[in-house]
DNA sequence: GTCTATATTTGGATAGAC
DNA sequence: GTCTATCCAAATATAGAC
């Protein structure tokens, strides 16, 4: 493996997100790829087997490289309110990164590709399992973490923000209303922490009830 | 127009539908579409121009029909309590009918597809403009009302209940997991409800504040 | 490893008979 | 309105020279 062929697998793994990103998996040809890396076409087949190969192996990579990189951040991370900092912050980053608009994508192409279907529970796997542990701690410092089951919410917070970025590509303003009022309900969530005791047991003593109810 | 065409057409609408649930837009094929209408190919373009004309179409006339079906049931709703038991039924029914899922390809392919936008966004705004309305009378009656946005709110909804269907194509127990975590929500927020009133004046009080920290 | 050329398949779309 | 036949473009994938 000279060091061309390093270069050559990256510029397409590079590309093939780009093009993801920018023109959906249906426009994400092996010819449209290629172009975008200026390689030749042929390459991704030689150096990934196909296209959807090619895809989840810079998808693979990416996530690993984005996960890593928020990795202290998370760490650090001990109360609803700080949480709330670091996921703005987050959430900024990977929008220009652009890095949920290609998860949708991949979703979306898993339909009908078992390869990308690979892919996507790779990528929702490592996010997730990385928002888990940050939850985990959170809500057993919160008044709702009897309440809340931390993986169920790790998961439910991923696909939300799929489907904000999947709806952003169609309509840009509605989507960034649906954003902003997850700072809104994070606002509630905020407040609920910095309750009375008092209050915090009345709080809890209701849900439980709920709960019961629900799933009872 | 003879009964033959309305029967065609509607053929293809119903055909068109399945395929996009069943294999994606990726797999949405006119030949695809075609076969499962069990019609001849050249008729999906003599009858609607083309493939994603076609789609728009079937997409347009499910949504208004899906909508329909829910909005006695919509406006009958005033608490909520109340919407959490009909967005069950609603979740339970979309769900075996596939809306979201149809919905979600749209929005996917609307990325490199201009019609697929234009219904994506048709159907996104035809099922937030129906939530809107009740969540502003829900939120009015509740504790909540000042602090969180409807529209903002039923964007967010419905763009959740989106990922989540995604999701479901690459793995469906974890999707299923992250739903069940909206009823926790659900039993939070039901539970904020039934506060006392010293409870809910602390709450709002509390929210007001971080709000202020957050928008400020 | 990389290139050109090309085989092969699939899909959108239309012409023209009925 | 519907059907057959077909054209054309685009895409995947491979063969073989360099």
């Amino acid at each position: 493996m000279t060091s061309r062929t390093v270069d050559t697998k990256a510029r397409l793994r590079t590309a093939a997100l780009a093009v993801v990103r920018e023109r959906g998996v249906g426009g994400a040809s092996a010819r449209a790829i290629a172009a975008a890396a200026e390689v030749n076409q042929a390459l991704i087949f030689y150096h990934f087997g196909s296209v959807s190969e090619l895809i989840e192996a810079a998808s693979d990579e990416a996530v690993e490289a984005r996960v890593r990189l928020y990795r202290d951040a998370f760490t650090g991370v001990d109360s609803l309110s700080d949480l709330l900092v670091v996921a703005r912050q987050v959430h900024e980053q990977e929008r220009q990164a652009g890095s949920m608009t290609v998860m949708a994508q991949i979703m979306a192409g898993a339909q009908s590709d078992p390869v990308l279907a690979r892919a996507g529970r790779h990528a929702l796997a490592a996010w997730t399992d990385e928002v888990d542990q940050v939850l985990r701690r959170v809500l057993a410092a919160s008044p709702l973490g009897s309440l809340i089951d931390g993986a169920g919410l790790a998961h439910l917070v991923s696909a939300a923000f799929m489907g904000i970025e999947l709806y952003h590509g169609a309509d840009p303003e509605s989507a960034d209303l649906a954003f902003g009022t997850i700072e809104r309900l994070n606002d509630v969530l905020s407040a609920i922490e910095g309750l009375g005791p008092a209050s915090q047991r009345a709080l809890r003593l209701a849900a439980a009830h709920v709960n019961k109810r629900t799933t009872g």
